[in-house]
DNA sequence: ATTATATATGAACATATGTTCATACATAGG
DNA sequence: CCTATGTATGAACATATGTTCATATATAAT
C-alpha cells in the first residue's frame, strides 16, 4: 500500500506486486553502492587509457605520461587511485615504479564496454 | 627519442619499444573517450540501482522513485540521463510512462561488474 | 655529501555532476 | 472545461572529482 512520494505519485497502489517484487530481488544497496564506485573508475578518459595502455605492457610513470601526453603528476595521481581500487600493482625498480594489471578482469571489463560501444 | 615531460622525465629514452608498441595497440582516443562515457552512466548510485531495477521488470517512475525512495524529480532526471545514452526504453499508457531496459546487454555489464566485487 | 632524476602528494582551483525546488506539460476523469 | 495525477525539465545550489602547481621523498650517480 505505497503511498505519496515526495508530493507526487498519489496513488494509493502503484503496481505494488511488481514493487514487492524487485524490491526483494535487487541487490543490497550497498553492495550496488560497491558497484558504483567500482564502475566509476573506469568513468574517466585518463584513468581509462591508462588501463588500456597498461593492458598492453607494464610500464613506468614516465612512459603512460609521454604515451598519454598528460602531466606526471596527473598520472601519478590516477595511478593511485587505480592501485587504492585494486585494479594495477606496481614494482620498483631504481628510481622507476613499473605499474601493470592487477588480473586479467579488468581487461575483461575494458573489452565488454568495447564491445557495447561498437554496437 | 622521447624527451621531457612537462619538466619531470628527463630521460632521452624512456622505454622507446614500449611506448611505440603500445601507441599502436592502443584504441583511438575517440574511442576511449566513448568508453570512459559508457562507463560514467554506471558510476552513480541513482543509475546503477535504476538499471538494476530495470533488469527485474518494467516499471513506470513512480514504481522506481518508491523503490528506490528517490524523489520523482531526480528519478526522471536520471531516466533522461539512460534514454540519452540508449540504456532504457520507454512506453506510454494512459498517465503513466513505463521503462525498460533497452537491451540485454545492460545486464550482462552489471552482472560482470558484480562478478568481479565479490572477487 | 651533493646533485639530478623518477615518483608521490597536499592544497588550490576549476569543472562536472546530481539533487532539489518550482513549475510546465500531458492525460484521464468528472 | 476544470481539476487531479504522472511525468518532464530548467535553474539554483551543493558536492564531487580531476588537474595544476609547488614541493616532498627516494634512489642513483658523481
Amino acid at each position: 500500500m505505497s503511498v505519496v512520494n515526495a508530493g507526487n505519485c498519489k496513488a494509493f497502489f502503484v503496481h505494488e506486486d511488481t514493487v514487492k517484487k524487485v524490491r526483494e530481488i535487487i541487490p543490497e544497496e550497498e553492495t550496488l553502492f560497491k558497484l558504483a564506485d567500482f564502475f566509476k573508475i573506469f568513468g574517466d578518459t585518463t584513468r581509462i587509457r591508462i588501463l588500456s595502455a597498461l593492458s598492453e605492457a607494464e610500464m613506468c610513470v614516465c612512459d603512460l605520461s609521454i604515451i598519454l601526453s598528460i602531466s606526471q603528476s596527473a598520472t601519478s595521481h590516477q595511478l593511485k587511485t587505480l592501485r587504492q581500487t585494486d585494479l594495477v600493482k606496481f614494482r620498483k625498480e631504481g628510481k622507476s615504479v613499473f605499474y601493470s594489471l592487477k588480473d586479467e578482469h579488468v581487461k575483461q571489463i575494458i573489452n565488454t564496454g568495447l564491445t557495447h560501444i561498437r554496437e
